[in-house]
DNA sequence: ATGGTGGCGCGGCCA
């Protein structure tokens, strides 16, 4: 038996608690990392997640980011924080569940190039590299999942022309995906052939999502004893086409088990 | 059209 793995930037659970139990049930993910809960911990709705039979790990803030874990087996060794950086900004969650290590990411948005909060989103990277090369050291078997806020390539945008060098899809910006490939991490959605303008983001605005205008920002990464069981990974739009939807769409990798 | 929509929370920030 293999198992499934997903990422959603669900922006508020509160709103999409719902959409969230209603696709759990009918995807059946033995793990689900959440970006953009937007709850203090006080809130978090631990209760109906259990009731669909998940386990949760969570670390929220009001307003703003928040990223959750949701797991039919248990959590431990959990982490909230980069090392060396004291961020009030809830964006990280490490886990490790059954033989395998989650690192759960809300990398920041960047707002535009050259501002404070691009100079903030390029740092953070830094930092995640530096921790990243430790934990891969310790955890052969590591999946770094979630909202990375970077379109990788240009066949990841709907308009490389319009983006060009704009956040998201900046010079650095992609150069800290690629040096994430360079520690040995797959891009699970580039293991397998995908129709072109796949995209896992689509802006609420000007009826983005009906002509496709999007992104691929959320990924999920796997280290290279992990890649090797990946047997498929794909984006589900079906969550993005409901009422009240978040603006993106959960991406799903599927795995073998692994014999040894 | 230098805009547009949505969440939070009630004015303005963030995405």
């Amino acid at each position: 038996m293999g198992f499934k793995i997903a990422t959603w930037n669900i922006n508020s659970l509160k709103v999409r608690l719902p959409q969230v139990l209603d696709w759990l049930a009918q995807s059946q993910p033995n793990l689900l990392a959440l970006q953009e809960t937007k709850l203090i911990d006080a809130d978090f709705p631990a209760l109906d997640i259990a009731n669909a039979g998940y386990q949760s790990v969570f670390a929220g803030q009001k307003t703003y980011n928040g990223v959750a874990i949701l797991s039919q087996l248990p959590p431990n060794d959990i982490v909230t924080d980069l090392p060396g950086m004291n961020d009030p900004q809830r964006r990280v969650l490490g886990a490790t569940i059954g033989n395998l290590r989650v690192l759960n990411l809300y990398i920041p948005n960047g707002q535009s190039v050259g501002s404070d909060k691009y100079i903030y989103k390029l740092a953070w990277l830094e930092n995640l590299l530096s921790w990243l090369e430790t934990e891969l050291a310790n955890h052969p078997r590591l999946v770094l999942l979630g909202d990375f806020n970077i379109a990788p390539e240009d066949r990841d945008v709907h308009d490389p022309v319009a983006w060009a060098g704009h956040v998201l899809c900046s010079a650095p910006e992609r150069a800290a995906f690629q040096r994430l490939l360079g520690l040995g991490l797959r891009d699970a959605f580039r293991l397998f052939p995908q129709e072109a303008h796949s995209f896992s983001w689509w802006d609420y605005r000007a009826a983005a999502f009906r002509r496709n205008l999007g992104l691929r920002i959320d990924h999920i990464l796997a280290s290279p004893a992990l890649a090797v069981d990946c047997i498929a990974c794909w984006v589900d739009k079906a969550p993005r086409r409901l009422e009240r939807p978040s603006d993106h769409a959960p991406v799903i990798a599927e795995f073998n088990t692994s014999d040894s």
